[in-house]
DNA sequence: GATTGTCTACGAATTGTTTCGTAAGCAAAC
DNA sequence: GTTTGCTTACGAAACAATTCGTAGACAATC
């Protein structure tokens, strides 16, 4: 199945995925901090989302609880995928190369990389 | 300025960008290969670009020659850059590790990215 | 039991993207 | 000079995303 939020579906996601299940009314007070909107549509994109599959929602309330019904990592790495197609030409390490270098990584997260890589690394020589 | 291409004008990016200044049938048939398409679709989404200043028309002959009016390297950074922000909360290293782990890279790409990353490191020393 | 506040549902307006039909210009071929 | 073929320009239709007003349901409060 393919997963392809828009950037406002994005944004309900992440506030879903940091906080896990939640109401209307506390995914659009996350959202009212960093942008004007209305409740309504903050109501509205999410019945979307759930019509789309995205989210799961529990009506046994009266507010509607809903949840997140893609995983984060799994819609990170369609995200991923598509933008290395599009944008890269299918090069994985473009895309590295281009996160690398307009936003230097400190020491730690750059042993993590290593880290990473030199696994990579091992499988390559098998 | 902010560069934020669909992804059919970023298709047509893709091609300006590899094979230099272009006609719209040129670009058109580059398209083709890959997707059913009007031709006046291709020149319709060519003038919009245009009118968006993405691309420059030089109309001094009939068939007018579209280029590319944004650079490759400055529109894949705006795009990985949108992405690290509302993708992956602001850090960078997870989405190479996401990259990476989908798709790993061979040997070759890896030994690039272990250049660039030592290169980082020295700069982190100092 | 009327009022108030919060919720969902619904539909419509707005905006942006994509698609393409049609007309008009122009030059080469007949 | 008329036909043919390729070009641009224009406008409209189709579609999707976003926004929000309004109505109705329901429960707590007066």
């Amino acid at each position: 199945m393919n997963i392809k939020p828009t950037d406002s579906e994005l944004e309900i996601l992440n506030i879903l995925w940091e906080k896990g299940p939640s109401t209307v009314r506390e995914v659009h007070e996350v959202l009212e901090k960093n942008k004007e909107a209305g409740y309504t549509t903050t109501l509205k994109l999410m019945q979307i989302m759930h019509e789309k599959n995205l989210l799961k929602r529990d009506v046994s309330n009266k507010s509607h609880v809903y949840t997140a019904n893609v995983s984060q990592e799994k819609t990170q790495g369609q995200i991923v995928k598509r933008m290395i197609d599009n944008v890269f030409n299918g090069s994985a390490s473009q895309l590295v190369m281009q996160a690398l270098g307009n936003h230097k990584p400190n020491t730690e997260e750059l042993n993590e990389i290593k880290k990473y890589l030199e696994e990579i690394e091992k499988q390559n020589r098998k």
